[in-house]
DNA sequence: CAAAAATTCATGCGTTTGCATCTACCTCAA
DNA sequence: TTGAGGTAGATGCAAACGCATGAATTTTTG
C-alpha cells in the first residue's frame, strides 16, 4: 500500500521529532552540563562558529528561543564572563556579541565531551553513508543548501 | 577530502538540529496555537496515537519535558477538560491518561491544520524518496526499530 | 527635512520549567 | 509478613520563559 505524499511528509517529520527528542534526552542526562546548560552551550557554540562579532538578532535566528529569552540568556552569559557585549558602531540599536577567551575555553571543553557523546550515539546506529544522507536531507529541509537566496554583497 | 566518522556524525546531528529549529520556528509562528500551545498539542497528539489509556511516565518518554513539568502540563489539560486522568487499577502509584471527547476534537482540529503545514514545508524541499529515507534513518537513529541498545562508557 | 513607520533590543509581568524532595505504592528478600 | 529498596507521580520553590510593551535608533515617506 502507498502512503500519500502528505502522509509521507508528516511521518518523516514525526520521525525526525522523535529522533530529536530521544537523543536530546540522552544528551541532557549526561553529566557535562555543569558549567553551562544545554541552551547556554547552544549559544556559545553558535558564537564559536562566527569569526566576527554577531548581532543578537542573528543569533536568534539560529536558536530556538524567543527574543526576550535570548536577550536575558546572553545577559547571564555576559555577567558570567563568557560572552562580550558591545554596541554596534554601524547601527545604534544593535548589539554585537562575541565569545570571551573564557567563553571560548568553556565552549571547547564542553563541546569536546558533548561531541564525543554525539558521535557515540550517532555511530552506534548509522553508517557513514547514512550520516551523509541525513545531513544532505536535513540541510535541504532547512532550506540551507546552495539554492537559497541570500543577501550577499 | 574525507571527514572523519566522528565529524560526519556531528555534522549530521547538527544538520538535524538546524532543520528542527528552522521548522519548529516556522510552525510556532503559525496562527493555529490558540486552543492549545505546541507542547500541549504534542501531548494530545501522543495520547491520540494510543488506543488504551496511557501512563504518565510512558507519555514522558515521548515528550521532551521533565517529569514535574509534564505532570503539571497534564494537570492543566485535565482542568481544561481535554484529558481524563484516572488511577491505574493495576498499580496504585500509576496514573492513566486518555483524551476526552473534547480533547480528541481539539487534537483533530489543530492536527489537521498543523499536519497540512508540515506537509507543505516538507514537500517544498524533499522528494518522496527523501521523505522515506529520512524516516528510515531517523527511526534507526532513535533506536526505534529492531535492535535496542544500552549506552555506557 | 520632518513625521510616520519599522527595526532592534530591553523590561514588566504572569506562566511554565527544572531541581530537589516528598508521599504513596510496589517488589522482593529474609 | 515485614522491612529495605525501588518506582510513579505530586509539590515547594527559584530560575527561566513567552507575550506584550517600551525606549532608542534607523529607515521610509510625503
Amino acid at each position: 500500500m502507498t502512503r500519500s505524499s502528505g502522509r509521507l511528509a508528516n511521518d518523516a517529520w514525526e520521525s525526525l521529532l522523535v529522533a530529536h527528542a530521544v537523543l536530546m534526552k540522552r544528551f541532557a542526562a549526561e553529566d557535562i552540563w555543569v558549567e553551562v546548560s544545554m541552551r547556554e552551550y547552544d549559544v556559545l557554540y553558535t558564537l564559536s562558529k562566527c569569526d566576527e562579532p554577531t548581532r543578537l538578532g542573528e543569533l536568534g535566528r539560529n536558536v530556538l528561543l524567543s527574543q526576550p529569552a535570548l536577550s536575558r540568556l546572553v545577559e547571564r552569559l555576559v555577567e558570567r564572563g563568557l560572552v562580550a557585549r558591545s554596541a554596534d558602531p554601524a547601527d545604534g540599536r544593535g548589539v554585537l556579541l562575541d565569545l570571551t577567551e573564557t567563553g571560548r575555553h568553556v565552549q571547547r571543553r564542553v563541546g569536546g565531551r558533548h561531541g564525543a557523546s554525539v558521535a557515540r550515539s550517532v555511530r552506534a546506529e548509522l553508517t557513514e553513508e547514512d550520516m551523509l544522507k541525513l545531513e544532505e536531507i536535513c540541510r535541504r529541509l532547512a532550506g540551507q543548501d546552495g539554492s537559497e537566496r541570500e543577501n550577499e554583497e
